[in-house]
DNA sequence: TAGATTGTTAATCGATTAACAATC
DNA sequence: TAGATTGTTAATCGATTAACAATC
């Protein structure tokens, strides 16, 4: 099931349905339908079916879906029945933002480790981490297991600290450096620059 | 030219042309091409002159683009030939960061306006600017003319916020809540949420 | 039972790519 | 001139939507 291929743009919505219907959960809600989620994600009903069809039957007819039953399944699904490990490498503002937001950890990820290179700051506690030298970067993360980095380093250090990311094992890399990075295959990147979207918008002001 | 209907995907894309030729002109490059482009980008030659092609004729044959005219030229089409002003709504961790990031500058934004609504916080310096009180949100926006916003309060004030930014006039919102708000047409958002990346990542590991 | 909603198929729609004449 | 690369067209590919039988 899991095994065949699904589009990529149908793996990039389920993390946004499993968000969802945690929301509804919290508010204390048993079923909800396509329908509904649709009008609460600006989706169509009809593709948030044929995408979860992707990965088996989930819902009931008359009845739709059961909101925790489904909520598992998308867990297991993105493999974030677990909780991750991930480092922060980088730790200016927003890598320091990153190390004390408290919105991973009931969605299948914890910071275990911090790297900066700034003397200044190694030794330093941030949200209950010390922050690490980035000399000792690649084998820390090894010895770790650490899979999952956020990379949030000046751009000029994007690439070269990527590749000892690469080299210590790390297989998915969320990059704030607002430059893209070259990987080998087998290794995932994820960017965020609010710029981007912010110009997005501006495209539509005047 | 710019009246006529263009895909948002395309619009979406021409951040990222710009971006890298800004990269590319820091570097000292003069021209470049479609293959150039795309092979930094990992989006094929054909796109980008297709994208391109929306807007104008900008390269030419046999040499390809003039790095600093196709950017001004990009810059014009993203209206980003201009400085917008930005108002920062939620002074947390990431309101913090968003308030001292250096990036925003010249790309085409700056923020003049910080927000909160802790009484321990109102009143202190934050990257240059005072964060004000929650209460005089609507005025103050509405004084400054400010048409974009970036949101960064917790999840459960994120639609009653948004609903005094819409009152007050702004029309882009930057949502770094890890949730959908509702807004009038003609007002855009767009999402920021670190964990949906991660997911779409973990996907892929075990 | 009647009403609601699923899972799925086929049709539609839109986006990407390949190819090439034009031309620098 | 020969080589390179654009802008654009037509073909391909993929994603979305509409519709409905199945069934809770």
């Amino acid at each position: 099931m899991e095994d065949k291929f699904v589009p990529n743009i149908v793996v990039g919505r389920l993390p946004l349905y499993l968000r969802t219907l945690q929301l509804m959960s919290q508010e204390g809600r048993r079923v909800t339908s396509s329908q509904e989620l649709g009008e609460r994600l600006g989706i169509s009903a009809a593709q948030i079916r044929k995408d979860l069809s992707q990965f088996g039957e989930f819902g009931k007819q008359g009845t739709g879906y059961n909101i925790d039953y489904l909520s598992d399944q998308l867990r297991l699904i993105l493999h974030v029945n677990k909780v991750w490990d991930v480092a922060v490498v980088g730790i200016g503002d927003v890598g320091h933002a990153l190390a004390r937001y408290q919105g991973f950890s009931n969605r299948g990820f914890r910071i275990v480790l911090l790297f900066d290179n700034d003397p200044q700051k190694i030794g330093k506690n941030v949200g209950g981490f010390i922050i690490q030298d980035f000399s000792s970067i690649v084998t820390k993360i090894k010895t770790a297991g650490v899979q999952i980095a956020m990379l949030s380093v000046p751009i000029d250090q994007a690439q070269p600290v990527t590749n000892l990311l690469v080299d210590a094992g790390v297989r998915s890399i969320l990059n704030y450096a607002p430059i893209n990075i070259s990987v080998p295959s087998g290794v995932r990147v994820q960017y965020i620059d609010p710029v981007l979207h912010l110009q997005r918008m501006t495209y539509y002001l005047e």
